[in-house]
DNA sequence: GGACCTTTTTGCAGTCACTGCAAGTTTGCA
DNA sequence: TGCAAACTTGCAGTGACTGCAAAAAGGTCC
């Protein structure tokens, strides 16, 4: 008795998903990451320490709250864009529509997590470790398309720059939220594509 | 009675760190990254494991051996460069300079560092964290070269352009050899200069 | 060489993230 | 209802990392 889409069980661990999450970064902007242990978001989520970790495989990554199909639902983005789509612009499109979807339906824990990577920035690189692995991905299909082998350095280039994008994008946020963070993303990646070799004047 | 470079003192401490950093690389290299534990590398250089940590803030600092005076040295390097040099140029040429001279007295541990980054590519990135305070201090210095406000978004760019560059030319070389480290570096830098937006052909 | 101060090393006790394993519980399905 | 698969939980254990206070050097002055 499964509906398509999603089974009791589904919902069910969604929403244990989204309250480790929740109660992890809300803890955290209140009193401080470190000043927050596993036990306690376990205990705010209403489960036990050992599904905090079959969620999450670490508390940095609880934090950031990264999902986990955000990866291939990214990377089969990129290699589903119309053919005269150039590589660079059809990563850049496919991080924006992941980015402005995730602040359209989280905005606010956005927010807390403000508070909490202006006091660690360092937060917020250690979060990209654990994506290695879907950045492997990315980069692959970015190479598909460029027609380069895996191998290239440009597909890694690329990939590294949107994380890159990312993360100055938060930290410029963080620092001055008089732009949005979407706006902020989109003018990083920009950028990155005309070169810095010329710093803009302002 | 202080010879002006180095007294006995200062020279222990080199001595002891070089050998904590070298321990560390070998057993991880050798037996994998995780199953080293930090009494074993102390043991291997013949110090406490509290001493270990008065070195190393953790074990992947000691992996990777950040240089703590590296980042001073580098903004140091970007504000005294030559009036007409434009600013993505000055760090270019400071961070190129920092890495060569690196491989230069240090290419055997980069050899087995390499062994250790290929089984976990995440570590790269991990060991980037412990960066995020030069990383201010570099954006600062190519903002003011760059005539812009220390919030902006440029300078922050240029910076984690530099990480980028070096993480993805590590994750090539890695791959495969063929090229030195360092040109690999230079290619990725000039990757970022130019813009990412068209992919090159091969 | 010895007295005296400063820096470094060390041991120790403690906290906390994270893991494997072996039940126990819940859900999906016939 | 009954069985299998998927989840949750507790528990015991490992290991990174910290603060503190005492021991050991190193540096300096006489």
């Amino acid at each position: 008795m499964n509906q398509p889409g999603e089974s009791l069980r589904d919902r069910k661990k969604r929403r244990t998903r989204a309250a480790l999450e929740r109660a992890t970064v809300r803890l955290a902007a209140e009193r401080g990451y470190d000043h927050v242990t596993v036990e306690e978001i376990a205990a705010e989520a209403d489960v036990s320490v050992r599904t905090f970790f079959n969620y999450f495989a670490s508390k940095d990554e609880a934090l950031i709250g990264a999902d986990p199909e955000a990866g291939p639902r990214m990377a089969e983005r990129i290699t589903s864009a119309a053919d005269e789509v150039p590589p660079f612009e059809a990563y850049r499109s496919s991080v924006l529509a992941e980015i402005t979807e995730e602040l359209n339906n989280a905005r606010d824990l956005w927010l807390l997590r403000k508070e909490v990577l202006m006091q660690r920035p360092d937060l917020l690189v250690r979060a990209f470790a654990s994506s290695a692995e879907s950045e492997q991905l990315l980069a692959n299909a970015v190479a598909a398309r460029a027609g380069l082998a895996e191998s290239d350095l440009y597909p890694r280039l690329v990939v590294a720059a949107g994380s890159a994008a990312f993360r100055c994008a938060v930290t410029r946020w963080a620092d001055d939220d008089s732009l949005s963070l979407g706006v902020l993303v989109a003018e990083a990646f920009d950028a990155f594509g005309t070169g810095l070799a010329h710093a803009p004047r302002r």
